[in-house]
DNA sequence: TAAATAGGATGAAACGTTTAATCATTGATC
DNA sequence: GATCAATGATTAAACGTTTCATCCTATTTA
């Protein structure tokens, strides 16, 4: 069963193949009746142009590459987070004609599929500032949206950020405001990663506001995961009673470590409180619900393809990188600092 | 900067245009002096090779379609099930260097994008007996394995399930032997959709099993997600103390639910005994850990994925579905039925 | 010495589109 | 009646590959 061509159509419906051509696009000049004829032999069996010759001769693929971390054994990495943004994605892509193609990039051949391919565009997400990617990238000269990136030398790149220093401030003035004093935080790797450092910053400066130093020693670093939040809930267990608050950036390490700490005896928010990051779905509907720092990612997502967009039809917007705001979302997790009669830990 | 083209590679080295070809595909017969000239000038001015024109003349695109369904907005589906798939997917497919396209269809132009792009297999996930999709699939002539889909007319369709009917049953039956009778149920919309049909044909065998008779009173219907669960614990709080345990068809809707229950005062397990579906990574994090039917998406997608392979190769797998095992996954959610000192219900 | 063979490289067609340039027909204008 | 303009449709080049058939040159074989 031979793939049916414009070439066929045109034969079917006695005329050219540019004829068929501008019949499709709308371009050059089709007399109403020739279109409908035309028209009806292209549905009658259900022809689709096909895209390959089309981008050749366009040279553009009408493709968008999300171009996700990768983590163990060179699978993408395992964050609902990452889901939300292809679902924001997708739906502006698939509103402007174009495709998304979801890919992990290695190591070893990180970025060859984006020039074979050509794509129109690419997002990319959670790179480092000295990452090799960049130049790579930069050398592709395809149109790129950095998410989530915390950039060296990076001024004149397109990034999209959520206000995570803010994030981390607010968080923080948060706990403060409750009473407490020393707070753990948890976080990912900080000195690689721009994301948490930034947080870790927005941390730092509403307790110098506070006259409070940051101690490192209350910094709890470990995978962003629910088992490394889980993980951590042992040392952040030795930092108490004197630490009350735990700062986790990240809702799904938090929720780990409420679990771990749970399992040790320790009451949410009574004996301490907990606070998240991220606002994912789940955070509302555990008990104790969480309180947490809330980024839209939708709106992430559909910045970055906007933004996308413009610069592939050549309008490069005037600022390069734009900050999101990030809200602070109370729930259950934290509370006032000691229950009046529980100034000391039993032990 | 106009793009390189094999042209200038040949023009540079000083060979023929089908040459490089050659040295690149490692077809025909080229010296290795050449090959190595050839390759340090594709490697000087890192060519790659335009996949649109490799692919327009090979008719294929190597590019693998995950087709998502839609909920509102014509948005994806915000189910953090679906990128467990896409990870497990993208892992298989980068390894035989195909690249995943992920789109979500609509009703206005569901799949022509499939015939457009030369797609060279899909991945069709939760499509119901009586969609037209179905029959437009089968009209585009392309490899495509169905995921969770228990389709009427299928029998030689590619189907990739799990073992859903076993999973409603073991669950069932690990609450009966808990002791519970009178068990509620909460499910998406049964009538049309295979999935949790399944589920609930292996509820009312255990129950036939035990000599009790499936009550229909007992089926709470509402959307599968945090809020749909949660909803429903009005109602599943209305049937308690008669009813005492409820199993969820889906770990999401069970979280939703225990928000719900709890927020009403029901102690989880004591009065009453959640039981999940799916096992989320968030199941066992939760308090109470969450008692779920264990399904391996991982595994789910490579199946799926393997299977395309060897349909794109044109082996056609002998069975033409498979049913992959589930598992009970027991945790804390659930306990034997009445504390012996809690037999009426305050009211 | 002539013919056959093998290795190495090339020419050109084909893949299915788009599009600029061209052509043919008809009706309007002088 | 000749020229022009407008309309409708066609021809052919181009996009960047792959690949088959062909060609050249040196070496081996008869």
């Amino acid at each position: 069963m031979n793939k049916i061509t414009i070439k066929d159509i045109a034969a079917l419906a006695g005329v050219s193949i540019a004829t068929v051509s501008n019949v499709m696009n709308g371009t050059g000049r089709v007399s109403g009746e020739t279109a409908k004829r035309v028209l009806q032999v292209i549905d009658r069996h259900d022809y689709a142009p096909s895209t390959a010759a089309r981008f050749l001769k366009e040279r553009r693929s009408q493709l968008i590459g999300i171009l996700v971390p990768t983590g163990e054994r060179g699978r993408l990495e395992d964050n609902p987070f990452y889901w939300q943004l292809v679902m924001a994605v997708e739906a502006e892509a698939r509103e402007e004609r174009l495709h998304v193609i979801v890919s992990g990039v290695t190591e070893e051949d990180p970025l060859t599929f984006v020039q074979e391919r050509q794509l129109d565009g690419i997002i990319a997400i959670g790179i480092t500032g000295d990452s090799p990617l960049l130049g790579r990238i930069a050398q592709l000269d395809v149109p790129c949206v950095y998410l989530d990136c915390y950039l060296a030398g990076g001024e004149n790149l397109q990034v999209v950020n959520m206000n995570d220093r803010m994030g981390g401030y607010l968080g923080t003035k948060h706990l403060l405001s409750l009473g407490h004093e020393r707070i753990a935080v948890i976080a990912g790797d900080i000195v690689t990663s721009g994301v948490y450092e930034e947080r870790w910053l927005g941390y730092t400066r509403a307790l110098e506001e506070s006259g409070i130093e940051a101690d490192r020693a209350l910094l709890v670093e470990t995978p962003v995961s629910l088992l490394g939040g889980y993980h951590s809930a042992q040392q952040v267990y030795m930092l108490s009673p004197k630490v009350t608050a735990v700062f986790a950036f990240s809702d799904v390490a938090a929720i780990g470590l409420m679990k771990g700490l749970q399992e040790l005896g320790v009451r949410i928010p009574d004996d301490l409180s907990v606070m998240g990051y991220d606002d994912i779905d789940y955070a509302g509907f555990l008990t104790p619900s969480l309180t947490t720092i809330r980024q839209d990612i939708g709106t992430k997502g559909k910045t970055a393809i906007r933004r996308i967009l413009s610069m592939i039809r050549g309008s490069v917007p005037a600022e390069h990188s734009v900050t999101l705001p990030v809200e602070l979302k109370r729930r259950q997790s934290t509370a006032l600092r000691f229950q009046p009669n529980s100034i000391q830990k039993e032990e």
